[in-house]
DNA sequence: CAAAGAGCTAAACAATCGTTTAATTAGCAT
DNA sequence: ATGCTAATTAAACGATTGTTTAGCTCTTTG
């Protein structure tokens, strides 16, 4: 007994996974080698190999502590909101945050496709498709104009907050100024906003 | 002399370079193998090393060739067109034909990133830029609402757009109903287009 | 026909890859 | 102290990687 406590002898694995995230993140999966882990956790190749059985493995593991880590953002981000919009607004900008910030875990699932990785594929979209189903639910939750598809939308916005590694660079703005942006490009437009649900209700 | 003509004993050249934007594009740069290309365009390994020094010189023909080719494309869908907001929506349904059709080419150069290939990256986002600066004199010809940035909505934009290869899947409703969307969303409303030129002319 | 060169093949090269193996160290219970 | 297990090292394994080399086969040119 007392075998979940009393074992922190030399524990790498919680540097193995920050290793992992920052060098998937960074270069991508398969520029990514063993080795390049193995360094930056200050840990010999073959240490990699009793948490963890193969290489995709790993990226699994990350995998999932990166998609708890952004749900958990997000989650912390709306709950206080009850308006859709403001709620909207709010996981614009925890997702921004997310995959901007110096954590790597959140940009690893940005970067790295499923189909990048075959032999792990179904896995890694299930993980991916959690956080995707929780966006869907704000977006539903957005009343739509008419004609609109909120799964279009989804995609479009994800797709415009997922590039945003990519080019952005901290400037003295912040992060607001280009929440303001996404917001007034996806949002819905105060003068129309709920039209469709005003005409469903005869008003 | 005749040196410019008379040389077409088995030229593998153009099957190399297709063979090599197919797999590019389906895998990326790193999970591409040299004997990959070779195969798919019938041919020995050794034979690409002919026609190319290297496998990140094969990459940037590639992104060469596949720059040169949305652009033709662009060029071509918006040259009868004269109204801004037109010529916008004919940009996006051309960048979306050319990043989802069958040819390959156009999808490298959204697939793979200039810092997949640190050696190569200054001359692939040279070609890379080509195309970004072709598109952001339409995005500045379309005469925003005050307060809005021409630079980020382009972002924004080219991020939805590229990852559209990841989630797209060819429906009845065919492209249109998917510009259409884009339109919606990153199309300046009627109501509001214009504002901020009207203003500035008294009017 | 002979010489030249373009285009390619066959075979190998050294380096690096993911992974395995055996031996070693450190902490904990008996 | 002794044994037991968790965690790691050092060193190697075979496979695959990008690339090179030498030679072969056509077509063209003089």
């Amino acid at each position: 007994m007392a075998a979940t406590a009393a074992k922190q002898q030399a524990n790498r694995w919680p540097a193995l996974l920050d290793a992992a995230a920052m060098h998937f993140a960074d270069r991508g999966y398969h520029a990514t080698t063993m080795r390049d882990v193995a360094e930056a956790a200050g840990v010999t190749p073959g240490a990699v190999y009793f948490h963890v059985p193969t290489k995709q493995a790993l990226l699994v593991a990350v995998y999932a502590e990166g998609v708890d880590r952004i749900i958990g953002h997000l989650e912390a981000s709306i709950s206080y909101a009850t308006d859709p919009s403001l709620r909207f607004r709010r996981a614009i900008k925890a997702h921004l945050e997310s995959i901007l910030d110096a954590s790597a875990f959140a940009r690893v699932i940005v970067r790295v496709l499923p189909d990048d990785v075959p032999e792990a594929a179904a896995e890694l979209r299930g993980h991916r498709d959690r956080y995707e189903m929780r966006f869907r639910a704000l977006i539903t939750a957005l009343d739509l104009p008419e004609g609109r598809s909120s799964t279009l939308l989804r995609m479009l916005l994800l797709g415009a907050l997922n590039s945003t590694p990519v080019w952005y660079r901290p400037s003295k703005g912040g992060l607001d100024a280009i929440v303001d942006e996404f917001v007034a490009i996806f949002g819905v437009s105060p003068s129309r906003r709920g039209t469709a649900a005003r005409r469903r209700s005869r008003r």
